[in-house]
DNA sequence: GCTAAATATACCTTGACACGTATATGCTCT
DNA sequence: AGAGCATATACGTGTCAAGGTATATTTAGC
């Protein structure tokens, strides 16, 4: 229940939050648009407003829901890190790309304890 | 184990994250640098390369562990919504806070029940 | 005031997952 | 071959959160 990201990695957050993201609906509408039960919907709604991803007015019975932006605005800070490193791994897969281009010898199997520049790939690994 | 936020709702596997966008790291370092039991460590690891978040190359005894770009960039994409979002809120405030003055026809919602200007506001509201 | 609609909450059960402890695997060096 | 380091995995345990069922609360309309 605390941070942000807790908050989004269940899918019908995510689903309600998108959902919300064209206009306000309230709880039976957004009960119908995702095909869930209306308990659900309120308790993930409480999950969202208690977190301040939503926020609620009261028009008669019913609940109108908005979403509020600062919570998912931190997520997007957070990503802003990894976005610098995207701009320079596309030059790293370059490079990387190229040495591959000369040959691939695939027998090296023994090489000194000394590390550094020397890479290899090893079949087992990204499993 | 599923998607790509459940992954990173971790706060450890985000701690992880941000400590390799640096550079590559051996597990022996991350352990040692975010201070949490070896196995943890390996085991959180297991989990974002299974995800795809990292791969590891052989280097002797240790593991290279370095970031991959495409997991957090489908978090990126999921965001892009929001952020269409956020633009378009900042004229929705303005509307807003102009209602709030009292005037500025900007078209009243009136729901299909005429209700008044619904004076108090509601205690259990935000909560 | 009574009934029906819309929404919220309480309680319970179940499953997932993070962590710790112990152990296995693999590699290097002597 | 054996010792020691680095990393991975197996297993048992506690916690926590999601969903279901039942019920409470508020409001409109008669």
């Amino acid at each position: 229940m605390g941070s942000v990201f807790e908050i989004i990695s269940e899918p019908n957050r995510r689903a309600i939050l998108s959902l919300l993201v064209s206009s306000q609906q309230s709880v039976g509408e957004i009960e119908r648009q995702l095909r869930m039960p209306q308990t659900t919907v309120s308790k993930h709604l409480r999950v969202l407003r208690d977190a301040g991803f939503v926020e609620s007015t009261v028009d008669a019975q019913r609940r109108l829901y908005r979403l509020k932006p600062e919570p998912l605005q931190e997520v997007d800070a957070w990503l802003r890190q990894f976005r610098r490193f995207w701009s320079a791994h596309v030059d790293a897969l370059e490079r990387h790309l190229d040495r591959m281009g000369q040959n691939t010898p695939t027998r090296r199997k023994t090489r000194k304890k000394q590390r550094g520049p020397n890479r290899e790939h090893h079949k087992g690994e990204t499993k």
